[in-house]
Parts: structure tokens; sequence; C-alpha cells
DNA sequence: AGCACGCCGACT
DNA sequence: GTCGGCGTGCTC
């Protein structure tokens, strides 16, 4: 028989593809087992029918085909092959990164049963139906649709049993076909919120992206269920992304709750791995009408895809900062695209990008203005020059009296410590001045023992100055603090107080997370201490009060979106106090009081904090006004990872528009014992700058040798 | 990546 | 003599 070719992925970080013999044709997308290289590999049959280019006599047989499951749409090939090329990552490679663990395995997946869906059979119909309420919610769900054991259970604990009961009765009958079921959970949306979902409602066959811009407790998550709803209603599946944090058995509660009886599947690194590659499976034949995940659940093949949410998008945690660098929020974009849908990008302080996108009409802009609890006040803020004030352990006493007098009306407070400021920088302790680069929109970073300020995007280096050169005042230092000692100082203050620490120390397991929220709900908690954990997606209603200890630490970062993420981060922590009927406070501690960030922050006037920020981008040339891509190498001598980088550059000619900047050591120059460099490659063109980095890419690879690892960073967020 | 081949030093 | 160190080259 005459064999037949198929050229297939496999992962190992190499571009091209490799040729296999099979006696019948595979379809594009089967997974199959593989020869290669004396080992066995799993591989993906990326295109069939091909003519080899290489020896026939060279070309191996396919060792195994997994021809029960289903294969990989074209959609799913045409995802992974942007993700490959946009990102300057091997194919193969990615096709793995973007498969659940057990589908990497060159072995048999256990796949999901498929469940029976029941209705209410003619002689039901006829029927009284049950008096008590909740079964009579289960039997009107049965009624109007079908559903199968697994969603019977959402909503009725006790599912079982009556399924059985009412089968034996011969109310039940296997339905012919899934149909949706109607709950009457219609929420009351504002107006706003209406007409938010009506917006982009009226968009639901064409691609159509979104910037939903609404502030904090102005009911985000209500219109992407309503959103939701609604194309599911279509026969759609909606893919719904949340950052790492907030994907919580509270949200999925939720879920449950608004969806009881819509098939949903769960996808984070956090699953077991069949209960992953189950979800994976059931969103990949259309089972699964809701897909919620994190990052990595982009790549979820979902066939009637119709509606994609990013939650909170100016979230960091959706860009990937190893093996494929991608950012799940560009590829919803470029998904929803492909599937002809809408994309609706939500938050309450959106990442500069997507702002600057709805400015240039790329994205349309809508905006919610106002609360869903039209009674809840916005918190004040109040930002509390620290410079020269005396602090017990990093509290001021004014921010000591605001507990106090809290504790004493029984209110529940939160102290938030932020622990972004990490790197060591030199400021002035009079006046709050610090060094900024010359060059770029970026702090110089103190380096203590070459005794030198270095800027860490261009490597401008000053010596260290002796004295401020604001004031005058000799007295330079560095900050520091961390949430032991503001426990320690608290508990010493207020001894009858329950005070809970939460950060990743205290939260070691899942179910000391509840056990912590229990206590905040209960009210046995007076003071909670926290970290960013604390300040994303979760609501306590009666949170009155919050103090930031230090809101200065990522100033002094060589980051320029510090500003940003700072911004951001306080605008999320003071909304975690206005939520209640009672006005919040928000007292913020620092010791740059007179940093503009901090007057937006007191207005809450995102959109004159983004304007400001835009402009000064512009003004540094820093994205989001240019493209940039990193170029990083690490050696275990600096010298062999940097003179790679320099020879590379000597022999590239740079394109028109595309500037270099570098090369000079990363932030975090030294990792697990190795020496890490990078250069930057910008341009206001896109097609200019990837033009480079591929151009760029092909001298490394010629100069490459020893023990240099080189990665590509396209659209970087660690700089 | 990860496996084989290969060419040098120090062990039974 | 032979075991094993990791440099280099290749994978259908």
């Amino acid at each position: 028989m005459k064999p037949i070719y198929h050229n297939i992925a496999v992962n190992r970080p190499l571009e091209q593809l490799f040729t296999y013999a099979h006696d019948t044709l595979l379809p594009v997308g089967r997974r199959v087992v593989v020869p290669f290289n004396n080992t066995t590999q799993v591989g993906i049959v990326w295109q069939s029918d091909v003519t080899p280019e290489i020896e026939v006599d060279k070309i191996l047989p396919i060792q195994t085909v997994f021809d029960d499951e289903p294969p990989l749409p074209q959609q799913w090939l045409d995802l992974i092959e942007f993700s490959a090329r946009y990102y300057h990552y091997p194919l193969g490679a990615a096709a793995f990164v973007a498969l659940p663990t057990a589908m990497r395995q060159p072995e048999k997946l256990s796949l999901p049963k498929t469940e029976e869906y029941w209705t209410l059979s003619d002689l039901g119909r006829q029927t009284t139906p049950p008096r008590y309420p909740k079964q009579l919610v289960l039997w009107n769900a049965l009624f109007s649709g079908s559903l199968n054991r697994q969603m019977a259970k959402q909503i009725h604990t006790d599912a079982n049993k009556y399924l059985q009961q009412w089968l034996a009765l011969g109310y039940l009958k296997i339905a012919d076909k899934q149909q949706p079921v109607v709950l009457e959970q219609k929420i009351k949306l504002n107006t706003e919120q209406a007409m938010a979902v009506e917006t982009v409602l009226q968009q639901q066959d064409v691609f159509a992206p979104f910037l939903l811009w609404g502030i904090t407790g102005s009911g985000k998550t209500e219109v992407y269920f309503e959103m939701m709803a609604e194309v599911i209603n279509n026969g759609g599946q909606a893919l719904f992304l949340v950052p790492e944090i907030n994907l919580t058995a509270q949200l999925l509660d939720r879920l449950r709750r608004r969806f009881p009886a819509v098939e949903t599947a769960v996808l984070h690194s956090g699953s077991a791995k069949t209960a992953r590659s189950w979800d994976y499976l059931r969103a990949m034949n259309g089972t699964a009408k809701i897909i919620v995940g994190t990052r990595l659940s982009i790549f979820t093949p979902v066939p009637r895809l119709s509606l994609i949410v990013v939650d909170e998008e100016h979230d960091n945690s959706y860009k990937q900062d190893n093996d494929l660098r991608y950012n799940a929020r560009d590829l919803a974009v470029w998904r929803a695209k492909y599937a002809n849908c809408p994309v609706v990008l939500g938050s309450a302080t959106p990442s500069l990008e997507s702002f600057q996108a709805a400015q240039n009409n790329r994205y349309r802009l809508i905006t919610m203005k106002n609360r869903a609890n039209p009674n809840a006040r916005l918190p004040e803020i109040e930002i509390f020059d620290v410079k020269r004030q005396k602090l017990n352990n990093g509290l001021s006493d004014k921010a000591l009296n605001l507990l106090e007098e809290n504790l004493k009306n029984k209110g529940l407070s939160l102290v938030y410590i932020n622990r972004r400021g990490f790197a060591p920088a030199l400021f002035c302790g009079d006046c709050g001045y610090s060094f900024s680069c010359p060059n770029c929109s970026a702090k110089m970073v103190w380096h203590k023992y070459q005794r030198v300020l270095r800027c860490h995007h261009c490597d401008h280096k000053i010596a260290i100055p002796k004295a401020c050169p604001d004031c005058g005042n000799q007295d330079l230092t560095a900050v520091g603090y961390g949430t032991q000692r503001i426990e320690e100082t608290l508990k010493k203050h207020f001894q009858a107080a329950q005070i809970l620490r939460i950060d990743s120390d205290t939260i070691a397991r899942k179910d000391d997370w509840s056990k912590a929220r229990q206590a905040i709900e209960n009210g046995t908690a007076d003071i909670i201490i926290g970290t960013q954990m604390l300040a994303k997606g979760h609501d306590f209603g009666r949170l009155n009060l919050v103090i930031v200890v230090n809101a200065d630490g990522s100033l002094y970062s060589a980051d320029f979106r510090a500003v940003e993420h700072l911004f951001a981060e306080l605008m999320q922590v003071a909304g975690r106090a206005g939520r209640a009927e009672r006005a919040g406070k928000v007292f913020i501690q620092t010791q740059l009081p007179h940093n503009p960030l901090f007057s937006f922050l007191k207005n809450q006037d995102y959109q004159a904090f983004a304007d400001n920020e835009l402009a000064q981008r512009k003004q540094f040339n820093a994205p989001p006004t240019v493209y940039a891509a990193a170029i990083r190498a690490d050696a275990v001598k600096i010298q062999d990872a940097l003179s790679l980088l320099n020879n590379a550059l000597q022999n590239f000619r740079l394109p028109e528009q595309v500037t270099v900047y570098g090369p000079a050591p990363q932030l975090m120059t030294r990792l697990a014992g190795r020496e890490r460099v990078q250069l930057f490659l910008e341009s206001p063109n896109r097609q200019a700058l990837h033009t480079a980095v591929t151009q760029f890419s092909q001298q490394l690879n010629n100069s490459i040798s020893g023990d240099i690892r080189v990665s590509i960073d396209i659209d970087p967020y660690d700089c």
C-alpha cells in the first residue's frame, strides 16, 4: 500500500514540522505518537497528504493514532500558528504550551462520558408540579428545556433522588436534543448596565472589540453575565477570562447561581489533570457553554465561540512570562476577530494600551460611571504625607488613631501593604526626591556594590550622589516594610482587637482562605492586614477603612509602568472601602504626596490620570506609543551574554523606524546563578518591529554558542 | 529539548 | 584497559 505523508508538530524547540508516514489519511489536528530521535513523542498532525521534502527512505511511520479523540479543530491550529509567529516561539513547542498536560503525554486520554439529557414527558407535562419550591425549580427547568445529571445537581443538591422518582412515575424522557433551560433568574440591571449589554449584543455576529470602563462597584459582573446568557440562549459559547487571583470559589458560586442549568468548563493550572482535559474536551465538543479560566484558557478550542469577556483586562497575570510569552488579553482580541464575535475588555482602570485603542476608535468605549447600589457612597481618600513623620514601625499616629476610632465603632479595617517595591532605590529622606534617568521614563536603580545609579532601560549610569540635588540633604536612604512587622505593631497597639494577617504565607491551603473569609464575614475580625491578594476580586461589605502603609515602593522602581500599576492598585484597594452604605475612608501614607498620581487618585479620576500618563509615554517614546520587543540572553558569565547581543547587533542593519536600546543588565541581573542581560527594539510600526526581531534572532542563531540561553519577549511587561 | 557520538582524564 | 565527563550535532 502506498503510504500517505503527514507533517507533524512535536514538543521540541524547533521551527520545522516533521514528516511521517501512515497507511491511511489522518485528519489535521489528530493526536499521534511518533518515533523521534530515539524517543517517542506526542505529535499533532498539522498537514495531511503532503509531498515529502526529504528523501522518502528517511521517513518513519506513525506509531499510534488516537482515533477515539476528536481532532483539534483548524481554528485551534490557526491560533497556535499565529501565536508562534507573533511571539517568535517555535511552533511545536507553542502547540504543547496550549494543551492541557494530560494531552501532552503519549497515552490514551480518558474521555468524559457523555451524559444523557432529560426533559419532561407528555405525562409529566400534564401532571401537577411538585409543591415544594426547590423541587419546583428543578421541575420548571425540566419543563422548559433539558438537563443532564450534573446540571440538575447544580439546581438541586438532591436532584438524583427526584430524577429517579419522576423517572419511575414516567414523568421524564430522554431529550433528543439539548434544549437550553429558561430560569426566571433575571437580575435587575440599571439603565447604564442595560445599555452596556444592549450595545454589545447589537454586534453579535461581527468582530467588535469593546472596552467596558466601569468604576468599582458599577456591576460589571452582572453585565458580563447578561451578555453571556443571551449568546448562550442563541446557541453560542462564551469564553470568560479572569485574572489568576479572581478565579475563586466566590466567583464560581456566583456563576453557578446565575447559570444553574448551563454546563461550565473551568480551566486553570490548579485544576486536576484529568478534570482539566475533560473540561478542555467539553469546551471543544460544544457541550460546555461557558468556559471560564485564567490566561491559559485562551487556548481552549471553542467551536461556537460567540463572546469573549476579559475581566480586569489591565491585570498583569494575563501575560505569561516564560516559555511562550503570550498575552491572553491580546490573543482574546485576535480570537474574536477570527470568530467574528464581540470581545469585551472590562476594567475600572483600563490598561493604557486598551484606553488608547478606545480613544483611537479601534475599540468601542462603554462607560459605566454609577454604582450598581445607588446607596453606596464613594469613599473619601486622604493622601497623608509621612516625609517628616515619626512612624511607629511604618504607621503614622494618625493612621493608628483612625484604626482605634473604627475599632470603637465596630467597623472593619484593612491595612494594606503593597510589596511591589522590592527593588532597592535611593531617595531623599527629607524632600522625597528620587532619581530618574534623563533618557527614559524610568527610575535609576541603586547598585550598592558598583556604587552607581543605573538605568536598566538604556544603561545610563551616574555615580551615587552625596546629597539630594533638590534640597541638599545628605541623608539619602532606601525603603522597606513587611507584613509581619506591621502585624506586630498592631497587635501591641490594639490588644483587644482581632487581627487577621492575609498573605501568601498565612494562606497556604485552600481552606485557609475560606476560613479567613468566614471570620471576616461573621464579624470576628476587626483589622485585616493584607497584600495584593486581598485587593482584587474580594468584596467585604462592611469594610469601611483602608490604610495604605507605604504607597511609594514601586515609584522607585525602574519599570516605567510602575505608576500605572500603582494607580490601578490603589484604585482597587480604595474600591474595597466603598461598597457599604456608610461612606468609607481611605488613608494613604506616602513619602511623595506631590506625585501627580495622588491628585488623580484623590479625585478618583482615571481619565485625567490616563491622559497625563499617555502624554508622558508619548514624550519618552514608551509603549503604548511605540511597540516594543525585549531580546534577552543569560549565561553564567555576564560578558558572554553581553557579547552575544553586541555581536549580533554589529552584524545587524537596523531597519527604518526601529530604535535599539541597550544591551543592559536586566532588573534582576542575577537569577539562579546566571547573569541576565537584555536589549530592546522599539518602533511605532508594528510590522517594522517584527521584521527587525526576525532578522535579529537570525543573527543570534548564527553566533550562538556554548551555554547561553536566548529568549524573545514581544510587548514585554518586565523592563 | 534531549539523545548519541566522541574524544580526553582517573579508576579497578 | 574502561567508565564517565560534557562539547557538538541532529532530530522526519
